[in-house]
DNA sequence: GTATTACACGTTACACTATAACGTGTCGAA
DNA sequence: TTCGACACGTTATAGTGTAACGTGTAATAC
């Protein structure tokens, strides 16, 4: 996985560490990655790009897996909870995480040309937030961080 | 209005601030405040929370206004595009700005418990989230930044 | 003074997103 | 074996958001 988020990469690669390490995962902390979870993730990464939970639902439909909507976001809730996917707030979209191997707090930029998502780390963001929420006693779970602009494909060229 | 986010404050001196504020600024940028948006506002201002479009179109409707969501809908999105409001992605819900006097992108912090939502100023954050852009050649049009967690008073009440 | 254009706003109808509630099967612990 | 926890399938329904069209109004063009 590249570190340039939107920059070319060797995809068939990305996606099975994806499987890989989410196996890995489960082994050690026990979770249960059964066969329509770890579906939803094979999905997610395949595809790689954020998906809708009902667009996920068509795929998992067509292996043979339940086809009604709670048996995707079920799927899609567990590995969100487990760090192997993201939710996209602003696109109602799910994405397998990038860089599953720590747990992290990442940056989302979304193009709003190609739709394209990407996934940066940026701890100097999140130190930030945590100064914001200090100074207002408030107490952090989770953030959710998301730039939408113009990617540096469709920046160069609308289309 | 005051800075910190969460703390009391007089209620009906925001609120009215609040539209005398709308009511300077379409005069300036000549934009066109119109009844339906301008009770939109008042309604946002009065609920002094989030509020889904669907219960901010319970109010236009008894207010005389259409009762069909567009209606509700094209109302917050033209105090969106103006900064009289923000749209909370996290609550599909939409708030009224509580510092509409500049053109700023703020924090979120959106209590879990109550639901209540405060905004903050937070320079620091939208710097570094520059950089991060700009290590990834995106462009910037929009952020959207929103801290889940527990305000100051749920926090010491989980009640 | 009309013609044209832009836009606001109302409608109907529909599409998309998400969850509640319930029944069944499985598996491990008591 | 009996219980409890959980996964996963179902049906049904709730909640969120838009497309498309018609009308009125006001500013600009001719
Ligand atoms: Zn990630
Ligand atoms: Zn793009
Ligand atoms: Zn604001
Ligand atoms: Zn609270």
């Amino acid at each position: 996985m590249s570190d340039l988020p939107f920059a070319e990469h060797d995809h068939t690669h990305c996606a099975s560490g994806g499987l890989i390490h989410a196996d890995r995962l489960a082994e050690e902390k026990g979770l249960r990655l059964t066969p329509v979870r770890r579906a939803a993730l094979e999905i997610l990464l395949s595809g790689h790009r954020a998906m809708g939970a009902y667009e996920v639902l068509d795929h998992l439909k067509n292996k043979g897996f339940g086809s009604q909507p709670p048996v995707a976001y079920r799927a899609l809730d567990f590995l969100v909870e487990n760090g192997l996917a993201h939710r996209v707030q602003r696109l109602n979209a799910f994405a397998a995480c990038t860089q599953p191997s720590k747990h992290h707090r990442p940056v989302f930029m979304i193009c709003r040309d190609c739709e394209q998502v990407a996934e940066a780390e940026a701890d100097e963001v999140q130190e930030t937030l945590i100064n914001v929420a200090a100074r207002a006693d408030f107490e952090i779970e989770r953030v959710n961080v998301e730039i939408l602009g113009l990617c540096p494909s469709c920046k160069v060229d609308p289309a």
